[in-house]
Order: C-alpha cells, then structure tokens, then sequence
DNA sequence: GAAGATAGTTATGTAGTATAACGATAAGCG
DNA sequence: CGCTTATCGTTATACTACATAACTATCTTC
C-alpha cells in the first residue's frame, strides 16, 4: 500500500459530492436495496410486491390503479406484481360490482399471516439500519426524506435559469 | 370521482410502508433522480459521469480503480464513464510511470470549468430538494443518510440477534 | 347512441448495475 | 531467476428496475 496523493490522512474523496442530499439518497439507496432484495427473497418477495401486498393487506378492496398511484409505480409494471401475488395466493382479485373493468385487490388469509412475517423481518433489518442513530434522528431522517420526496417534482422547474447557454460539446457519456 | 371506500380524509394507504427507512428512501430516491438526470442533460453528463469528473477535480491522478472504489461503482462501468468524459475532452487518461497497466486520471482546463458550471446547476437544484427543511434538519438528513449507508452491508447479516441488542428507532404497534 | 375517457393488459424500450473472463503487467516466493 | 498468483483495464453479457405506446373492454358524457 502506500502510494499516489498524500499518505497522511484517509482523505475523503467525493466531499464535493457528499454536499448533495441526492448524492446521499443515491448512495444510500444502492447500499441498502441489495440487503432489502436479500431480506425478502426467502419469504418470496422483492421490494415492489411486497410493498404491494402490504398496501393490500392494510387497505383491502383498492383497485390495481389506486395501489399504482400509492406506491408511485406503473400500471403496466403492476400487472405482473398482482398475478405473481394472486399465483401465491395471497391476494385476490375480485372484479368491482360498480366498474366491471376494475379489479379491487383483498388479501387472503395466508397473504395477511405471510406479509405479517414478511414484515417482521423486514422491520428487523430497517431497524439495524439506523442502529447508531437515536429515535429523534431516525425521525428527523425520515422527515427529511418525506420533504425531498415531495420537493423532487417540483424543484426541477428551473426558476434562475438565467443567460448563457452552457452546452457545447453534444457528448454524452 | 370520488368513489372511493371511506370519502372521508385522504387516508394514507401505505403508513406501514412510510414506517421503514428503507421505503423512504426509495421513494425520495425515484422522485428525485430523473430531475437530476434533467439537470444534468444540457451539460452533457449523467449522474454516474458527473461523480466521476467530481472525483477527478477533486483529486486529480487517482487511478480508475480508486475511483471505482470511491465511488462504489463497479470498475467495467467505469470504463465507457471514462471513455465519455475522455472524448468530450474533459479528463484525461494518464499511464502511470509506477505502474504500467494503470491510468491516473487527470482534469483538462475544459473539464475544471465544465464541472465548475455543472456543479452550480447541481447545486441549485438540490439546495431547491430541502427548500423546506431549516440547516440542521438538512444536515441531520444527510448524517442519517451516511448512517444508513455505513450500516447497510453489515445490517443483513445473522438474523439471529447477538446478546443485549438495543432496539431503537420506529416499531410497529 | 356516438365520442371520448379510463382500467387492465401486452409488448417493448432504456438505464443502471452486476458478473465472468481475457490480455497485460505487477508482486510474491521458491 | 522463473513460476505462480494477484491486479488493472477492458470486453461482452445479463439482469433488474422502470418507462412508454397501444390495444380491449367498459364507463361516462352529451
């Protein structure tokens, strides 16, 4: 070991970056979804489908679009989350009386014992996750991400665009 | 319209799912990236590109694979990242005289002032993402972000707890 | 009853990321 | 020294998540 820069310090080098909340979201996110697919694999379960059976599970009878705009996925990418959870048995689809075109999404009885485990699991791991933090923190970062989840749309309406034109290469890598 | 079960309140559907950390992320994660994505476009860079020229300006003469390291990406990704950044006259790429199978990786006078302004546009936006979070709670989002980061590979290990683990942050009911 | 909107579906595209394996060079060890 | 093993950059490839267009059946509206 021991080459390049300078050998003194463990310097960090993306503080530049580590200024960002998105570069933070980012690499947060990459370091902890691969552990979340792992967590749910044995109860056959990703990330999307659970999520999903949970939103069946705590509020039964929402249609396919409703659970679409609440969990901000898809119609299309729904389609095949609902039938792997029908073909295992934990929720159901049952055609609206009002909308024959509708499906409203129950669970079964197995969907809501298997999320409950499911669950169990998960809230273990998500709690090791923030193991060094204290409650007020863990809220405080949950808060915090709520607040960027909802600025995101709207903070890319670029208010101080002002003058020059910055583009001049047409790269794009 | 309103059709829905109870036309009460605006029941949120997925208050099990908003109790985890790692929901939250996701979600702030996907609402946010396709706007920095936005951003970046005009100055022809993406989010992975514009980290490693962050990087490179940063800490000029790291080696591909320090960079990789950095910045946790894989090192055959990095590859066409360089190339891109390469070409657009950015950074360059540099045998390093210790090692032959190497390259330092420089920036160019173009790619310091490129980044300069990249950066700007960046930052913008994302001091817009925490517009309404006061200084502390953003730094507190951004400390809990680097916890969760940091817990993250070692949080799914053994499922079996090991003795007096303190169980803090949310629990379910 | 016709026109347009909506629910679910199908097919397809794209971006991000991960893995295996290769040639070239380096480092370790007899 | 010569052999083995490891590392650097690279190529090719695969997989996952996510997004869009367009179809059908039905609903809504006038």
């Amino acid at each position: 070991m021991s080459r390049v820069p300078s050998d003194t310090a463990p310097r960090v080098q993306d503080s530049d970056l580590r200024r960002l909340v998105g570069y933070n979201i980012q690499r947060a996110h990459s370091a902890v979804m691969g552990a979340v697919n792992r967590v749910l694999t044995p109860f056959g379960l990703r990330r999307a489908s659970y999520s999903v059976l949970s939103v069946v599970v705590e509020t039964p009878g929402l249609r396919q679009a409703d659970v679409a705009q609440v969990l901000a996925i898809e119609r299309p990418n729904l389609v095949q989350i609902v039938d792997g959870l029908e073909q295992a048995g934990w929720i159901m689809r049952r055609r609206a009386d009002a909308d024959k075109r509708a499906y409203e999404l129950h669970p079964t009885l197995a969907g809501r014992s298997h999320y409950t485990q499911a669950r169990g699991a998960l809230v273990a791991f998500d709690g090791r996750l923030t193991a060094d933090l204290d409650e007020p923190a863990v809220l405080a970062l949950i808060d915090g991400l709520h607040a960027v989840e909802a600025a995101g749309p709207e903070a890319e309406a670029s208010p101080a665009m002002e003058n020059g034109e910055v583009r001049r290469g047409v790269q794009t890598p």
